[in-house]
DNA sequence: TACATACCTGACTAAAATGGTCAAGTTTTG
DNA sequence: CAAAACTTGACCATTTTAGTCAGGTATGTA
């Protein structure tokens, strides 16, 4: 089970951005700097937070992108959600009465695999971006 | 984040043996059967599971294999420790004051992912094979 | 109005991981 | 000795990941 890359840098983005967005729009340019993560990546992902109405772009020179919720409002599950990082345990159609790779019925683990993705989910549902600015403030020496 | 097959088939498969082996060794090749899990496949899962002794294997005609701890002692983790199917948040290395991709520090979000990776690793070390066969019977109609 | 800044879009791709297959054994029981 | 079943290691097609690249378009400022 990997977090991948996309979800890490979504979240890390919004996290640098919330930092600074009260001041400013935020560019890419600087978190690309800031959090050291490619600008043509960067801005793949925020063309689907934006579409996800996460954030706002603001054009031109002094642009940037701007939160467009309250940060209390702005849940894992709502970024993740957005750069189609998914909680996958099985390969089977949730919907479907069919078990994994087409078989009639569902296998015996089935049930243990929907407890697991609840269990990661509920993680994703708690945690707001607000949390983790809060957070963040703690630790810093 | 993705559930791999190889550890699903693992826990499937250990399962399907866990209800067989009080009675006599069980054949891989059974296990494939009833399970649609490919032979050859199993077979390299099973090889870790033995190098884990969470298995034991008797050879030839009417061998097979057999758990070799109580189920109440097989826990998820162990299970998915054995096929190397490990919970990985981040990239960078535990142990190493650096960050990913080898920058100086650690990210601002580092310590969200170490709560998810442990988040994530309770729930495998809470639930033993045990645990599955008593919720499988209940289940059964 | 030019120009720099910054967003916007889509195509492309190298490398890694996944989910297996295939081949050639060895061991043991009936 | 034949068949069943474990053992080992190499191999491979497909998919996913983690980006890059090449072109735009919009807008504030000198
Ligand atoms: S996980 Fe798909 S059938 Fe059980
Ligand atoms: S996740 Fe590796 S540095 Fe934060």
């Amino acid at each position: 089970m990997k977090l991948t890359s996309k979800g890490r840098y979504a979240v890390m983005a919004l996290v640098d951005l919330a930092r600074f967005d009260s001041i400013n729009p935020v560019s890419l340019r600087d978190i690309s700097l800031r959090q050291g993560i490619s600008l043509d990546y960067l801005e793949q992902i925020f063309s689907k937070l934006k579409k996800n109405e996460i954030v706002k772009s603001i054009r031109g020179t002094q642009g940037g992108y701007v939160l467009n919720k309250n940060p209390n409002d702005i849940k894992l599950t709502n970024i993740f959600h957005a750069v189609d990082e998914k909680v996958k345990t099985v390969q089977c159609n949730k919907d479907s009465k069919r078990g994994c790779n087409g078989k009639a019925t569902k296998c015996i683990t089935h049930n243990l695999w929907d407890e697991l993705e609840i269990h990661i989910n509920t993680f994703f549902e708690n945690k707001s971006l607000n949390d983790l600015l809060n957070k963040n403030k703690e630790t810093r020496v």
